[in-house]
Formats: structure tokens, sequence, C-alpha cells
DNA sequence: TCTGGGGTCCTAGGACCC
DNA sequence: TCTGGGGTCCTAGGACCC
């Protein structure tokens, strides 16, 4: 069996433990610039508040009806994650932390009442953390993640499904035909890996519920839509397919990418963004020890303003040999820049990616045939330059992010807000991760 | 005025190989 | 009339996830 728990909504949660005065009141907590809203606690879901609803939409409802909007705290969200995946852990003998706010955990070899097991461990989550959860159980990851489903409905909509399976919904330790009045309640769209197209062209083919697509065929639904959807036929039937990933693999590409807070007009203001964003990449990259082999760096306009004149572009950027650098990193996202660079348009987001991201400890070095010294960087020789790096990072680590930074991103110290730097007007504290943001119990008189 | 960020996997088609 | 066979690698685009 395969348990699935996950925070209810993660970020207001993480809010209100903080904040009690919070509790019951609609809350939402907003994307970054304030832009729209990524997280709703119930009383703010009843409001009709949609997920991704733009604030400036939605901002009336803080007069008319008490909504709260707090910027969003990722730190503060990091770190409760943490704490709320080690108290996870405890159900079985191996996790899989899937997102910052859920986790598989094997339950074989377990013994005892598994659902039992479950609703104590909830407790303890809520009582040492404050983050209320739900868990879903079952003999595959797809049919966890739907127990999950039908755990989190049975305790918020009242009548969706039997009240007995709120909180914690254990889809292996019941009747089939107990199971299957549970699938066929459940709409096809809710099935994991079932998204708004295939939701569809599903029910186009006559498949509205989980207990339809649970007994289509696996080679038709292989042929008519994909690989993917037909292990999802096989696993809503009780077969494992997808197996518990319980040792993270290194990422494949790292990407930092922002909208501005304000229209960016001028190239020495986009270069600032870019080497920020580029020596924050790098940071990731060394942080699971592996270089990348090319970088990639965009600008665009708005979509959304529409009466804007239009212009986005990228370019590739191919390293002359693999690096975690900021340095070189940052000089290769600026040469994009030069490149693509056009005046005369409102820029409202940038970005920097790596790519072709491979193993340091398995560099495959450049053979120097027309160079001065063997091996030699054009930043200095390479070992280093890798303490160079390691310095920026102990120093950054203990004094904050951008305590040592390239000048490319800005000499001002500390960093100053400019237009492209994001709009956080309603942001907590780090009530957990920065010595002034400690919550205060009680005011000295 | 005002619309997030960061990933993964699969497929089809083209280039290229012997 | 008739135009091989079998394979790999890469990329762009689509779909999905939170």
């Amino acid at each position: 069996m395969i348990a699935l728990l996950d925070g209810n909504n993660f970020y207001a949660s993480c809010e209100r433990v903080f904040q009690p005065r919070l509790v019951g009141r609609p809350l939402v907590v907003l994307s970054n610039n304030d832009g729209c809203a990524i997280a709703r606690s119930e009383e703010a879901k009843a409001l009709g508040i949609k997920m991704g609803a733009p604030w400036f939409q939605i901002r009336h409802l803080e007069r008319e009806a008490g909504l709260v909007a707090l910027s969003a705290n990722f730190e503060l969200y990091g770190d409760m994650s943490e704490r709320m995946m080690s108290l996870a852990a405890g159900l079985g003998h191996r996790q899989e932390v899937y997102s910052i706010d859920e986790c598989f955990v094997d339950l074989d070899g377990i013994p005892g009442d598994l659902a039992l097991r479950a609703r104590q461990i909830r407790t303890r989550i809520l009582q040492w953390l404050g983050i209320p959860t739900c868990m879903g159980i079952g003999p595959t990851k797809t049919l966890a993640k739907l127990a999950n489903h039908i755990a989190k409905c049975a305790e918020r909509k009242p009548g969706s499904y039997p009240p007995h399976h709120a909180q914690v919904c254990h889809l292996g330790a019941m009747t089939e035909g107990e199971r299957n009045a549970l699938l066929a309640a459940t709409e096809v769209g809710e099935v994991w890996g079932v998204g708004r197209r295939l939701g569809a062209q599903l029910r186009q083919a006559g498949i509205h519920s989980a207990m339809d697509l649970a007994r289509a065929d696996p080679a038709t639904v292989q042929r008519r839509w994909s690989i993917v959807l037909a292990k999802t036929v096989r696993e809503l039937g009780g077969t494992a397919c997808l197996d518990l990933d319980d040792i993270p693999s290194d990422k494949q590409q790292i990407a930092c990418t922002r909208s501005f807070g304000q229209p960016v007009t001028e190239a020495h203001e986009l270069a600032q963004a870019l080497s920020t964003f580029a020596a924050r990449a790098a940071h990731k990259l060394r942080a699971q020890n592996s270089h990348a082999g090319q970088l990639m760096a965009f600008i665009r306009t708005s979509p959304f303003r529409k009466q804007d004149p239009q212009y986005s572009a990228y370019r590739i950027c191919p390293l002359p040999e693999p690096t975690s650098d900021t340095a070189l990193l940052t000089q290769a996202a600026l040469a994009v820049l030069r490149a693509i660079y056009r005046p005369g348009y409102h820029y409202a987001k940038a970005g920097v990616m790596l790519l072709d991201l491979q193993s340091a400890s398995a560099q495959q070095l450049r053979l120097a045939l027309d160079e001065p010294g063997e091996g030699a960087s054009p930043a200095g020789p390479p070992r280093e330059r890798s303490r160079l790096m390691q310095a920026l990072d102990s120093i950054n680590q203990r004094h904050g992010r951008g305590t040592l930074q390239l000048a490319s991103a800005g000499t001002a110290h500390p960093p100053q807000p400019a237009r492209w730097t994001m709009r956080q007007e309603r942001r907590t504290p780090g009530y957990t991760t920065r010595w002034d943001g400690l919550a205060v119990a009680k005011e000295r008189a």
C-alpha cells in the first residue's frame, strides 16, 4: 500500500499558524508581484475565488467580504514543508517528497491498521506543526492520489462522499463494491494525470468517471491517446506502474525567471535582472553538484498589455566547457542580452535557464590545443574558481542571500528595490527562517 | 494600473548512420 | 513495372503536475 499525504491549502495554512486571527477568515496567498491568487482558504473558495484569479479582479472582496491577501513567503513555506515531511516520514519506510506540500509513503511491511496509523500521524502534524492534512491510501500511487482527493472532499463538501472517509481514506481496506462506488462518484478529470484537454477528450469518448477509465482497455487507450494514460488506467485497476521515487535524481534543467514589479525599458536594468537570475540559478546548480553545458536567457513584453508593441526573444548560448561558475554563467547571460535586446519596448519578464546539465564530478575537460595554459579558464584556474564559489555560497548562506554578489547584479547594499524587483507589499515575516522575523508571543510592557 | 514559477515525460518527424 | 532495411539521436511541441 502507498499513502499520499498533503497539506490542506498549504500556503494559507502556513500563514495561519503564525497569525491565528486569520483562522476562519477568507484568506488568499498571492503569487510573486502580488499578481494572482495561488492559494485559498476554504472561506476564500466559498467566495468563488478561482485558482490563479488576478488580484485586481478580486480585491474588491477585501472591503466587501473581509478577504485577507498576503504576498507569498516561499522561504517560510519551504521551512514548514521540511518540518511536515519529516513528521510524515514516520508513516512508513520510504518517502517520496512529491511537491512542497505532498509526499508519498510506502507502507509495505507496516503492520496493523494503516488507517489508524495515518490518523495518528495526521494528528501529530496538526499538534506539533499546526498544519491540517489529508491522507489517501491505496495499492498504487494513482489510487492513493484518488483516495486523498476523496478524503479532502468528504471533509469539505458534505454529500460528495460518505463522511467517514473524511481526512483519511483507505481504498485498500474496503469491499470492491464500496471502492467501485467511490470511483464511480469521481469525475474523470479528478484523476491524477488527466488534465483539461484529456478530460474533454475522454468525456467525448463516453468516459465520464474514474470508474469508466479504470474499466477502459489499456491497449485501446494507448493506441488512441498515449502510454502515459494507459498506465493511469492500469494504476486505477490496482496494477502499479509508477514506482516510488524516494531518491530524488538531479534536475535536468534549472531555471530562474521572474515577472518584473514594473515595466522595464533600459538594457542596464535588464542586465541587472539577468545577472541576479543567473547567479541564483548557478547557486542551485552548485547545490546539486552539477555543471551546465548551455545557458538560455530570454526577455519579453507582457502579453496582457495588448495595446503595447510585443516582443519576445531568447537565445541559447553554448558554454566553452560545462561550468557552475557564477561569473561565467553571468557573462553568457549578458552576451545573450546584448544579442536580443531591442530598445523601445516595455519588458515585463526575463529569465535564465541552465541546460545540458551534467555531474560536476565527471567533467569532460576541454582539449586546449591553441591556448597558453592547459585547462585555463578566462576567469582563472578552475580549482581556485571553484573555491571562490564555495566561499561565495557559504557567505551568502550565513549572512543572507545577496550579501556577496557580482557588481553586474547591482552594487547597492543592502540591495535596493528596482523596477525589475518583485512587488511584495503584504509579505509576512520569516517566522521560522529569520531572527528578526521570530513570532512574538507577548509584547514587553 | 493590475495576470506566477518551476519542472517532467512523451511523441512525431527529420537528420543521419551503415 | 520496379525504388532497402534497420537503427539512433536530436528537437520542437504538447500535455501534464504542483
